[in-house]
DNA sequence: TCCATCCGGGG
DNA sequence: GTGTACGGATGGA
């Protein structure tokens, strides 16, 4: 059976597709680059048929019927040799028309045309879509260590360590003078690069997975295997760097080089509580597992000079997190690619609109419709320009409540978007019996299921039968895991549709779609608002799709069970209000900013946290702790504490490490023109002769004395004395103040005009 | 309140 | 790679 792990393409003059499955490789050599064109006039069809660009003619041209922009039309489909020839071909047939999915990468054409999945199964010799997949490619990670000094620099210094690990290899290359169970010694750097190579095109890995391995550690090791003329060559697949916008992703045939990263920053990270996405917060969050802790970069240092075992221990166990990860996160992917049918290079650093795109592409292609063109650069930014109302928040009752009830829609806008039928194929149609204005002033039509419901229709009711299906099954068997899977990557597709709609960068944007998705969602939240009071509920806050209730009194769960069935009785299918839970009680700050407790403690804390570095250590503490005793119903000993930091602060018994701030330079310091503490910082670090660059991290503490905080500000390490009126009124009581405010306003208020430190005095 | 700027991850 | 693909928070005017 093959089973495709990677496709590309080779050839010069004629493209031939390369399929790429375990342990080899298949050519399709009957596979064509094309685009559409759609004539201004019926006579210029003889006229594409006789073109020729740079002395050659098309290879092949017909005339086909599709359909496009909900009309059925007839087009000229224009195949080439080869798909560099496309541009050209694009930019000299303008002249006859519009030019059509003039812009689908090869591979990627391949794949829609072929349905293929990546994973899946293709039947030989006919090049087509079978029905088997696997779901346990082979998967390597690995991690680089170097020598830091300084700011990170690509390529800078060398490469001391690379560990790996994978199901049934682990260890660590190094030219360091380290005993270890999974030491491979070598002599040098150039040898370690060599190691490396030889160790991946040994072990053969399907996939190769690294963290932020994208902007780190693939360019890295190309910079410094650039400096012995090593050839990056893995069982003679090149390593090449493909240009993404911005940035670039390295890529080698065959491997699936894969960076978790990029895809929990683009992907799951809304799904995350953690706000920062280093690999030890990730892990933390869904593996449970924590990074060894070797001190920072300092620490790291010292390891390197003073006990390499150290370093060898941490890049080991680096390496053994990410395959960790990759065992969590790979899995989705995997199921997205299923859906979408996309390489996974390509699926796992697309972002949720390019998914939901690309689902459409393929979704169009099937139904024999041609994709509407990308907008034009000056077309996006014009959509960028209009702005339209989201969704409604309600301002919260501030301060601290018990027994709340959070009840939410499932799926709101999707839901939105299939009951109404709104799509950019269903607005303002021409029927008679569908001209009743929505809440924009526009009407989808109720006589054909619009494009984008349809697909979302599918997509929801593939989801419910998975989740029924789990019903039955073992909460940790395998099967539940896989199909628990599937439907997230569903959900994940879901509720991008909306957003997509929205996104000016879309090919199928639709401004009074995704407009009528929200004017149509925040009738529905006031609405349940209403009924919910009308109950006696008392509604302590809504956002978007979810209101959160209180109820005085013993009826609380009876009246919510009849609020539900209620709502529930008038919503149109398959939209659905839920009880998301009930917790003991909770503090409302400001829109966005709140935090509950369940019952056995937990805290959901939203919009509150102060993870940022560019806020002292001492602040951030302070902020949790404050948090945690207001809601344990203690805000006496929550004014206490704070009272007990700002006296700590005002002896300098806090330690200077807690009132580090932390900011990083983005261009060299005379670049700035606004002087900010940690620009001022950074020249004084250069006059000590310290190099500073962009992508620095300059520490820096506030001192004592007379103007702005940037000429009070010196670098961390030459701190013996920090200003503790500036960590108290700027850092710390700032922090906290917020959740005193929706905690006792009245006494606030009646501070009058006391300032706030003399309160905490 | 609006607009420009900054930031992420990695050693 | 048939390129020209951020989005959210923040702080200054």
């Amino acid at each position: 059976m093959f089973i495709l792990l990677d496709i590309d393409y080779a050839g010069t003059n004629k493209a031939v597709i390369r399929l790429f499955g375990r342990n080899e490789v298949k050519l399709d050599t009957n596979f064509s680059p094309y685009f559409y064109i759609v004539p201004d006039n019926p006579d210029f069809v003889s006229k594409i048929k006789k073109e020729k660009i740079n002395e050659r003619t098309a290879e092949r041209i017909e005339l086909v019927k599709r359909k496009f922009e909900g009309k059925e039309i007839e087009v000229v489909q224009l195949f080439l040799s080869h798909p560099k020839d496309v541009p050209a071909w694009r930019y000299e047939l303008k002249k006859y028309g519009k030019r059509l999915e003039a812009d689908i990468p090869f591979a990627r054409r391949y794949m829609i045309d072929k349905s293929l999945s990546p994973l899946g199964e293709v039947k030989l010799p006919e090049f087509e879509a079978g029905k088997a997949s696997i779901r346990d490619p082979r998967v390597l990670a690995f991690d680089i260590e170097t020598i830091s000094d300084g700011p990170i620099k690509i390529g800078k210094n060398k490469i001391t360590m690379i560990s790996l690990w994978g199901q049934d290899i682990q260890k660590v290359i190094t030219w360091a003078p380290v005993k270890g169970e999974h030491v491979e010694l070598v002599k040098g750097e150039k040898e370690l690069i060599q190691a490396f190579i030889r160790t991946l095109s040994e072990y053969k890995p399907e996939i190769v997975v690294g963290y932020n391995s994208d902007m780190f550690d693939w360019p890295y090791i190309k910079k410094r295997a650039e400096k012995y003329k090593l050839n990056l060559s893995f069982n003679k697949e090149k390593l090449v760097f493909v240009k993404r916008g911005r940035a670039s992703a390295p890529r080698i045939s065959g491997m699936n080089l894969i960076d978790l990263y990029v895809f929990v920053r683009d992907i799951l990270s809304p799904y995350m509580s953690s706000e920062t996405l280093g690999l030890g917060a990730v892990a933390q969050e869904l593996l449970n597992e924590t990074k060894l802790d070797i001190g920072g970069h300092q620490g790291m240092t010292k390891a390197w000079e003073e006990n390499p075992e150290v370093l060898y221990e941490y890049a080991l166990q680096d390496a053994k997190i990410t395959y960790g990860l990759a065992k969590e996160i790979l899995p989705l992917v995997y199921e997205l690619g299923t859906i979408v049918g996309l390489p996974l290079f390509d699926m796992s650093r697309m972002r949720s609109g390019q998914l939901v795109e690309w689902l459409l592409i393929k979704e169009a292609h099937s139904q024999n419709t041609i994709a509407p063109n990308r907008p034009k650069r000056d077309t996006i930014l014009e959509r960028r320009q209009t702005s339209f109302e989201g969704a409604f928040v309600k301002e919260p009752i501030k301060g601290l409540h018990k027994q709340i009830a959070v009840c939410d829609f499932r799926s709101l806008y999707p839901t939105i978007i299939m009951s109404q039928n709104i799509s950019p194929d269903t607005i303002d149609c021409e029927h008679a019996d569908c001209k009743i204005p929505g809440p924009t002033g526009h009407w989808f039509c109720k006589n054909k299921a619009g494009f984008t419901p349809k697909i979302l229709k599918s997509l929801f009711d593939e989801r419910l039968k998975l989740k029924s299906g789990m019903k039955k099954m073992t909460r940790d068997s395998v099967e539940y895991k896989i199909a628990d899977t599937k439907q997230k990557a569903l959900k994940l597709i879901l509720n991008s549709v909306y957003g997509y709609l929205g996104f000016p960068g879309a090919r199928w944007y639709s401004l009074e779609s995704a407009r009528a998705v929200t004017a149509i969602g925040r009738e529905y939240i006031k609405q349940i608002m209403e009924t919910a009071e009308k109950l006696g509920f008392t509604v302590v806050y809504g956002d978007t799709d979810s209101v959160m209730l209180t109820l005085d009194g013993p009826n609380f769960e009876k009246t919510l069970d009849k609020f539900l069935k209620k709502v529930n009785k008038t919503l149109p299918a398959p939209m659905e209000l839920e009880l998301d839970g009930v917790y003991d009680c909770g503090l409302f700050v400001t829109k966005k900013r709140y935090a509950l407790m369940d019952a056995q403690g937990k805290m959901v804390i939203k919009g509150l946290e102060r993870v940022r570095r560019d806020w002292a250590q001492v602040a951030r503490k302070t902020q949790e702790q404050v948090l945690r005793l207001i809601l344990q119903g203690d805000t006496d000993g929550a004014i206490k504490h704070v009272k007990s930091v700002v006296a700590q602060l005002k002896k300098k018994e806090i330690p200077i490490d807690q009132v580090i701030i932390t900011e990083q330079m983005t261009k060299r310091p005379e670049e700035y023109k606004a002087i900010g503490p940690h620009v001022k910082v950074a020249r004084d670090l250069i006059k000590m002769g310290k190099p500073i660059e962009p992508g620095s991290l300059i520490e820096y503490v506030v001192q004592i004395g007379k103007g702005s905080i940037s000429s009070r500000s010196i670098p961390a390490e030459t701190a013996q004395d920090y200003d503790s009126e500036y960590y108290i009124e700027r850092q710390v009581i700032p922090a906290v103040a917020r959740l005193f405010e929706a905690m006792n306003r009245d006494q606030h208020e009646l501070q009058g005009k006391q300032s706030r430190l003399e309160f905490f005095s």
